[in-house]
DNA sequence: AGTTGTATGTACGGTTCCGCACATAAGTAC
DNA sequence: GTACTTATGTGCGGAACCGTACATACAACT
């Protein structure tokens, strides 16, 4: 049963636990502020800290080579950076960079599973959250197979704007190349349609939503398939099918 | 510790439990013979059994609409069908269909989560596996990003190669295109033109595969990437960074 | 005002893959 | 052998995107 609202909390992991398991993550939270463009892993680094997003958004990237990335995964305030933690491993298999400043708690790595061992609602959660990124980066195989730039771009705009919660970012079309993996010019030619179509508005790096249903419209089904999924989990919050506890044994 | 080795075991999350863990477990598992197009779940549908291939394959797919669907993952005997189960999900996200014939042990879902609450060893196993699925259906994005079909092609033989411990499979072009999200002659293409290097051989569904280095030097790094991970972790075996003890707490 | 740097737009030949239609070939049934 | 089914091969116009190069536009600084 979750605790009183913690309504300060902007983080939706922490949020939804119980007041008392809050409360003994607290201690180990530090927030810290992330600038666009930090790199919070590289791919095959430890996983030093956990990083609990309030605003700031960090995508998580597949490499095929030493140029060309793809992102596979957008995280925000909905979610949690590190989560193999939760699964016993400690080297990240992503690229996570700040896609969008702001700021995140974050803990070490070894207080949070030692906390995570302790709290049951927290292992339902961040589990729940793992399922729902394996979703997420499962779509956006397909996606990527099937999908042309226009609409990979349209989703891409909406799920970003979901999780920062504003319709209007910054963001150049080199960076946004970068994500979805084409060339800048693709992505010029790609957000000029979509401006034509008077969805969204641009100009160096200033990317504004004017008709969130008509960009849905615009972009693939994946968008609304996934989104659909985290909407559901988060009606449900801390509801769960399952109950776990969980505990380190010690050595 | 691992116990003594399951030598009779094909399955190598079966295999990699001490024998304590591993009797407990037997008591529910029950053959069952798979056939090729065999459809374990749905997206959507419940877990009702999760599934030990010994040596069969099944791939996972994610749709994008009616039509169009493309595999994200494929597992053999090295891993479990319906992982979702050890994150406490009950429903599957992917289509999971059966691609090569042969036999698995299955549990129904009840069994197996509350077996899962009691091994440690199982647990440390299978979150480990849903972090390698992870990687998989992330490069897998990555690729069908970045790669030609001819690379993909090869890489999905190599995977399978790996899965079914064996050079030679039955697989139709229509089946292969289902897979990789292309069309049947896109795969006559790409196979032709592997034949011509003399790295596969086959007529009417049957692959043989005669030149594997060859091969893998025609497929994308993808393959070797993800490979080296999954080798990596049958190597270290059951041991890890992470030992837990699960328990689910009554009702 | 002029310079510099960054962001965006345009152009072009080449490649990959698409959708579709039709042709061949190998096995199967009668 | 003939008919039928299944698997594979070929052809063709078009769409999307690539790599590359070059042009324009806005912003900030001097």
């Amino acid at each position: 049963m979750p605790g009183p609202k913690n309504v300060a909390i902007s983080n939706r992991q922490l949020a939804a636990l119980p007041q008392k398991d809050y409360q003994q993550l607290l201690a180990y939270l530090k927030p810290v502020e992330l600038e666009f463009g930090d790199i919070l892993y590289e791919a095959g680094d430890q996983i030093r800290y956990v990083y609990f997003p309030e605003d700031c958004l960090v995508s998580l990237l597949t490499a095929v080579d030493a140029n060309r990335a793809a992102e596979v995964g957008l995280v925000g305030s909905e979610g949690m950076i590190g989560v193999p933690v939760a699964l016993g491993i400690f080297v990240s298999p992503f690229l996570a960079v700040v896609q969008g400043a702001g700021t995140a708690l974050r803990m070490k790595t070894v207080d949070f599973r030692r906390e995570f061992g302790k709290s049951a609602a927290l292992q339902g959660a961040l589990f729940r959250f793992t399922h729902l990124l394996m979703i997420q980066v499962a779509q956006t195989a397909a996606c990527n197979r099937f999908h042309v730039v226009t609409q990979r771009l349209a989703r891409w705009l909406l799920m970003t704007r979901d999780r920062v919660h504003a319709n209007e970012f910054l963001l150049t079309q080199e960076f946004l190349g970068r994500m979805l993996g084409v060339r800048r010019v693709g992505v010029t030619a790609a957000a000029s349609a979509l401006q034509k179509l008077k969805l969204i508005s641009y100009s160096r790096g200033n990317i504004t939503i004017i008709d969130p249903a008509g960009l849905e419209a615009a972009a693939c089904g994946c968008y609304e398939t996934v989104n659909s999924l985290y909407a559901k989990a988060k009606r449900s919050g801390s509801k769960s099918d399952s109950r776990l506890k969980i505990t380190i044994s010690k050595k």
